[in-house]
DNA sequence: TTGATATTTGAACATATATTCATATATTCA
DNA sequence: TGAATATATGAATATATGTTCAAATATCAA
């Protein structure tokens, strides 16, 4: 991480030079940019974890398992939509680590994999309530 | 007792008699997982924002603002990318109140509009870091 | 006013993605 | 062994989504 003061404040009243000619660029903001977002690899390796959460459906499944493991016939019925979906998003969040799977007899129950997991599924809830109907059209 | 017992975590507060007959279901856990995950519309309405988050340049965008405001073609210079694919990205994150902007003469500045944006950022980073390379295939 | 810059917007296209259907695998039990 | 159950997987398809291109606004300066 790189250390810094605190951001959003400072008005750019004198900061990078003025501003942007011929398409601009304010040189000083662009490298903080860069220390801040890292490399492209970086949201590259990031991105699909955030993509997984953001099916409705894929969600669900997750929120529904906060409250402990379920077996794939569970979270079918509880989706209302097929076993072969929830089987297929459910691959797709293991290959991702958040989910993990434990084998009992013929049926495999499903749990979060990780607390990060929760946190951001919690967080998520709060911006909910917090921006209720914020959004700008 | 009731017939058989049940070898399953004791993490529910009950077993749910045993298991699945003809494609299962678990009551306890399905009633149990509609607490956890509420209605279906509770994951339509978060799960936009996860998606907005799933996609990498906008991710990278979000990244980037962590360390201050910065205007479009500041941001397409980060980005590399075009300040037309730029503004359709601030577009769509503006409508989720993720971003919001301030106009300085010609100029438009981009912020993070809200902390629980950060917040969920700093622990997809962490989640990046402790689960690196444990996805399963 | 006119011209220039900074940004937005809409449409088009090419790619990504979720669901369905049919089939395959794994495990238990007779 | 074979039937039955629970889940996984691949292919196909329909829909969603990101980027580009062209054109439209908005602001400033002369």
């Amino acid at each position: 991480m790189t250390g810094k003061k605190s951001p959003r404040e400072e008005s750019l009243s004198e900061n990078d030079g003025e501003a942007c000619r011929v398409h601009c660029v304010h040189p000083e903001r662009v490298r903080r940019a860069h220390d801040e977002a890292g490399s492209a690899s970086v949201a590259e390796e990031l991105a699909p974890m955030f993509k997984a959460l953001g099916d409705p459906t894929r969600l669900r499944l997750l929120l529904a398992l906060r409250g402990g493991e379920m077996c794939v016939c569970d979270l079918a019925a509880f989706l209302g939509s097929s076993e072969s979906s929830v089987s297929h998003h459910l691959r797709h969040l293991r290959q991702l680590a958040l989910v993990r799977r434990r084998r009992e007899g013929q049926m495999l129950f499903y749990s979060l994999d990780d607390d990060h997991v929760e946190a951001i599924l919690k967080i998520g809830l709060d911006h909910r309530a917090h921006s209720e109907g914020r959004s700008k059209r």
